[in-house]
DNA sequence: ACTCTATTTAGTTATTATTCTAATTAGAAT
DNA sequence: ATTCTAATTAGAATAATAACTAAATAGAGT
């Protein structure tokens, strides 16, 4: 469940944003979504594909649902292919 | 052209193998072909995925085309994604 | 020029991804 | 308990991937 599903969920652009954005700091999903001109259940989607990668998890606060990013997964591989790569261009 | 493709070429399990392959040196379609239980149209579809994201080169040595990898790009983003998630398991 | 072999292109089919709108659920807060 | 808001699930349409077989191409070597 972990290994492969990691680089599908990095294959999608919006998804990578997603990553570097939550590498600032937890954001709830409708933040999120305010950021892409995408409809919310798409970005949800989004929301899942990561989930299940194990690269963000979900945690409740108040009326919102804040997503945080599994720091020990997912910033060593994002910041290393980001790097690596040099800035990600696209979206 | 490059960016975005990358993602998507190391997406799919036969291409990150394929690479892991070439890391180790040049080799034909047909020894990569051998390595797979895949025809090898499906293959050469997989060589053009890896072609257009700049992670492999071919080149053409008597009959065979020799794919090599291409290391500036590959092998740094290669063995660092698949170092940091440990040891690629599947296929 | 012909033939042989390696590889790719064509054309097709099946599966998986991505997106949308509409409806539903989950909790919070009154 | 009801209402309000945030977010997800359902269902459907479209597009993109991935695989196959059969046919075509590209050179090499005779």
């Amino acid at each position: 469940m972990l290994n492969s599903d990691v680089y599908k969920a990095i294959a999608h652009p919006v998804r990578r944003d997603i990553l570097k954005r939550l590498r600032a700091g937890p954001q709830s999903a409708g933040d999120l979504a305010a950021a892409y001109e995408m409809s919310k259940p798409s970005l949800s989607a989004h929301f899942t594909v990561l989930k299940e990668a194990d690269l963000i998890y979900a945690k409740r606060s108040g009326n919102h649902i804040y997503y945080h990013l599994n720091v020990s997964v997912a910033e060593d591989i994002l910041s290393a292919i980001m790097d690596l790569f040099g800035i990600d261009k696209e979206r």
